[in-house]
DNA sequence: CCCTGATTCGC
DNA sequence: GCGAATCAGG
């Protein structure tokens, strides 16, 4: 099988590729690889995404033809490395752990061995659940967490809304000391890795 | 090494 | 049409 990409998919795929998602990050939203959001963003049509490289110009034909290299000054939608909008989804709070984004991916998803003390991870929800995400952001929140400088925000920081859209805020809530939730969602947040079904619909 | 996106080409 | 494999730059 391939994919479905139903008109939902596509048009989640069109948003995420819009809202300037990597590639791989929409992947991982959409629980499939980057490779098959390229391709498909290609198929499209949609696609004028900076990209990193320039695949060297077509062979042969018209080799020496309008090759005006054209620097095309990008938009400052650029960052670095790690998703552009994953942090404008999820900026100035200075989340003491980074709140995981919604949706969950169905797949790649190395189960966080349920720790033995609460560790702040996978907020699981009914709807709009903001799961955890493995992969990379794992590697992530494996590091140095525990920053000793910053304490806890001064506000909960668990995602309300989808990141990227207009809606989308933290709960702000006053937090639970050396907690970057408050008492309600520090409950949702340290939930012990179980039932989560995904809402991948 | 990790990441990124781009293109090719068998399916 | 799909997307893994491959490529290529940072």
């Amino acid at each position: 099988m391939a994919m479905e990409w139903t008109e939902e998919t596509i048009a989640r795929l069109r948003d995420l590729w819009q809202q300037g998602l990597s590639t791989a990050e929409i992947g991982r939203q959409l629980s499939v690889t980057k490779n098959a959001v390229v391709g498909k963003a290609h198929r499209l049509g949609l696609k004028p995404r900076p990209s990193p490289i320039r695949r060297a110009a077509k062979t042969a034909s018209a080799p020496a033809a309008t090759t005006a290299a054209s620097p095309a000054a990008e938009p400052a939608v650029e960052s670095t490395p790690t998703t552009p909008a994953a942090e404008a989804a999820a900026p100035a709070v200075t989340p003491a752990a980074p709140p995981a984004l919604q949706k969950a991916p169905a797949k790649a998803q190395t189960a966080p061995t349920p720790a033995p003390q609460p560790k702040p991870a996978a907020p699981a929800a009914a709807e709009t659940a903001p799961a955890p995400r493995a992969t990379r952001a794992t590697k992530a929140a494996l590091r140095p967490v525990s920053e000793p400088r910053r304490r806890s925000s001064q506000s909960c920081c668990w995602p309300l809304g989808d990141p990227g859209t207009p809606g989308f805020h933290f709960c702000g809530a006053t937090p639970l000391p050396g907690k970057p939730y408050c008492a309600e969602h520090a409950q949702l947040a340290y939930v012990k890795l179980r039932d989560r079904r995904d809402n991948v619909a």
